[in-house]
DNA sequence: CTGTTAATTTATCGGTCGATAAATTTAAAT
DNA sequence: ATTTAAATTTATCGACCGATAAATTAACAG
């Protein structure tokens, strides 16, 4: 439950070549592989396996699927636990790219530039049936490491995209207000949405996500220009000196 | 997979009641149930199960909850399969409400007014653990029937509202582009998203669900009012003639 | 070629799964 | 009170699960 999470810096680069570690050609014929590179390729198999079948999917097929018997699992991993916790890493940890950073806070450049070109890099590395699935897998059994991810969107993007809204439409800097997030949200969500549908519902999406991001960001951002300092504002803060009557659940 | 599915119509209202077919009084300590009733219970809290631990929870669970006996189960359902389609059934079909339809319809009221009434009463019904568990659950399993409901979504629902914007807004009258499908998913799904981050993820969301809702409606609608007519609709037709020499993937 | 190390396999354990058959018990009809 | 029908339980099957121990075999060092 304590346990601590870390978006990747380097992790990425120090994963063991075929080559490098095993010093001799990748011959696919090899019946025996150098410990780094039998774990890593069990998880590639299990990351594959997981998020078509969820986590209940079998150590043995697994190892079916990497042509070599269930128990050698064991020997690279304590639990099938484990092995999830690596498949978890991998998925979250080591897809983030530091420079998504700092695209959102480049501000040589017009927001709107900078949203584009920042979704269309997310999305290039996010939506794709491995990761949505194993994502949304995850999600559904609680794991610590799905609801860090959240807040690390929460504040490595949402809150960024507030900022840097503000700051060009010359409003004053603060924290974010609770209804400022949501509408953030409401943008992420129905952008990670298009993802959803695509991978995980197989429906008919627009066919280019490009498109479908500039157009999501034209409403946005031309929908909040009106209401941004004013609407949602002045009820936010009113919201937050009287708790509304018309709550509910 | 060609099953045909029937949103509910008074499938809800034919459902029987303790007393109605049992004859007595629902007293708590009854040893058996009429048939009728103990399958009504063996859907209930199978629902409740599978949404909490996927449709790999099993039958010995299950039971244990009802407080009978496994192999009971296969008295009132021929296998576990076909539990799982009777929960479908009750999640995707008779959680719709027939008056939806009306309401976004009644151009009597101005749009505004009938998308708040609509999504404050859609996420009514749908935004509770379970039924947003079972429609994530079913949709990674690919379950027909949740390829089904997104059909039915896009047809009853967001079609409805590009129809009704374009009429409210004066626009001619045609079949809702892709690029306009997709922003009314745009909404859609980030309104559903806060079900997700609240019902799933168990993520702090705004607090008040319809100032959401009414946030979310304020910056749509005036985003697609400067870019309806002229952006998204050129820009569609636009793709349609020439595939864009941008898209990817 | 021989010996050593470790990657891999074989064999197996206890537990749980969905499902079936037969015995039992409850409740209603006569 | 006795009979009858059906709701429920007991017992069990074969398959599969994660995991462990011991035997085997491939690869490398000398």
């Amino acid at each position: 439950m304590d346990e601590e999470f870390k978006l990747n810096s380097i992790a990425a680069a120090d994963l063991p070549t075929v080559d490098a570690l095993t010093g001799h050609e990748a011959s696919s014929k090899q019946r025996r592989l150098s410990p780094a590179q039998r774990r890593e390729d069990f998880i590639r198999k299990a990351t594959s396996l997981f998020a078509e079948e969820g986590f209940d999917a079998g150590t043995r097929e697994l190892a079916r699927k990497l042509g070599v018997t269930q128990p050698l699992l064991y020997r690279y991993f304590p639990s099938k636990d484990d092995l999830i916790r690596e498949v978890y890493k991998r998925v979250y940890l080591d897809r983030w790219q530091p420079e998504w950073d700092d695209m959102l806070g480049d501000r040589t450049r017009p927001i709107r530039e900078r949203l584009q070109h920042f979704y269309d890099a997310y999305t290039d590395a996010i939506f794709n049936r491995d990761w949505i699935r194993i994502y949304l897998f995850s999600g559904l059994k609680g794991a610590a490491i799905n609801k860090w991810y959240v807040s690390i969107v929460e504040t490595r993007i949402l809150t960024r995209i507030i900022e840097e809204y503000r700051h060009e439409a010359g409003l004053p800097a603060h924290e974010p207000a609770p209804a400022e997030l949501e509408l953030a949200w409401l943008l992420h969500g129905g952008i990670f949405y298009y993802g959803v549908r695509k991978h995980i519902y197989d429906s008919p999406v627009l066919e280019q996500k490009n498109r479908a991001i500039s157009n999501a960001l034209d409403v946005f951002l031309e929908g909040i220009s009106s209401g941004f300092g004013t609407a949602v504002k002045t009820r936010s803060t009113a919201i937050r000196k009287a708790q509304g009557p018309d709550g509910q659940e």
